[in-house]
DNA sequence: TTGAATTGACTCGTGGGTAAGTTACTACAA
DNA sequence: TTGTAGTAACTTACCCACGAGTCAATTCAA
């Protein structure tokens, strides 16, 4: 009978669109709750599919997180070396980066949370995905400092070490702001940053 | 008999010391994994006592960390209160309060990382603790920001708002990237901080 | 002998993960 | 045009480990 009583079987969607579809609620709720607060049935309830499917198609909550992981630093990565290799230094290097990512995350905010959740797995596959942007990063910020300093006279490798660690703060608070900010478009959100490092950043020495 | 298979009964440990000892493991064990990654049967095998006691004591895992965050928050608003009462204004004020949390969390950043777990409960308890000092530290960075950015020229609300998230964090990766160098002892930090302030920092205006 | 300190051995809910079956689309023979 | 395998999509109902929390006892000190 065609009753609407169906207990089981198809509904006819092919595996690549549930996967895209689980994928995007997935990767919504991870970026919302976090990696650890978030159940499988969770996912498998908001996407209107049940858990053993995503089971089948993910092998485990860790391998459903990892796919997610690996589309959002793929985003992240690229438009970071995008961004890298336009020749910009100094502050202006700073500001085209965060152009960029603000961006390319507009209307997928959850790419940039679930690549910092604090809570991620440990699996060597999201290790691995985790490394990828956050050592280039890392090494973006630990370098544009490092010329910052030394205009300053500061060359400690210490005193970079830690302003290296504050600028990747930096960053990632105004990331974070931004994402609590959903109505503010990206483009605003580049000239937020250009006046607030304008008004506090010394000008570099000629 | 007296053979060293006792099995239960008291050790002859006062209930003050016990919880204080308790307090002190607890601390510690949430301060380095978080709330939520911590199990009370962790914190009992580190304090060589059995989980019911904890529950006896405490009432819930819950209790035990709100007991160790009044501690923590105690602290931190008590250093914070302080040197808010020194008249400092701008970057020497911010300068003053980095000092004092520096000094008052030497050989105790569990303190601090409790403080900021982000996996707190959310009991009434607990967040009544939180933002004790929370807001109290946020509110200080508000109203610096606020004159530090006047002096630039901006005064957008918005840009104040997002500033003081900015330097809110700016504060936080200062301190953390303390706890993660045990090796250096507060005064250190302290001319650390001067020096990098120093570095990127305008100058005020006359 | 009373009460405080202390524990082994439970219960119970939650969440990751699985076994085994059900439905529907597709290809192809008659 | 119809049966009819075979396979891909999909679910119900379960198992099991782990961690929060409890009970009923046991030991010792005053």
């Amino acid at each position: 009978m065609t009753s609407s009583a169906r207990r089981s079987g198809t509904k006819g969607v092919a595996r690549a669109d549930r996967e895209a579809q689980i994928l995007d609620v997935a990767g919504r709720i991870f970026g919302e709750r976090g990696f650890a607060a978030t159940s499988v049935a969770d996912v498998a309830r908001e996407a209107g599919i049940s858990k053993p499917l995503i089971y089948h198609y993910f092998g485990s909550k860790e391998g459903l997180f990892e796919r997610c992981l690996s589309e959002a630093s793929g985003v992240l990565v690229g438009e970071i070396e995008r961004t890298a290799g336009l020749g910009e230094v100094g502050l202006a290097r700073a500001l085209a980066t965060l152009d960029g990512v603000f961006a390319v995350l507009a209307g997928r905010t959850w790419i940039w949370q679930v690549a910092n959740d604090p809570t991620a797995p440990a699996t060597p596959a999201a290790a691995t995905l985790l490394g990828s942007y956050r050592t280039r990063l890392e090494t973006l910020a630990h370098d544009g400092v490092r010329e910052l300093l030394a205009l300053g006279g500061v060359d400690d490798p210490l005193d970079v070490d830690a302003m290296a660690a504050v600028w990747s703060n930096v960053f990632a608070a105004l990331v974070d702001w931004w994402c609590a900010h959903p109505d503010v478009v990206p483009d605003e959100m580049s000239a937020r940053c250009a006046r607030l490092f304008g008004a506090v950043f010394r000008p570099a020495a000629p």
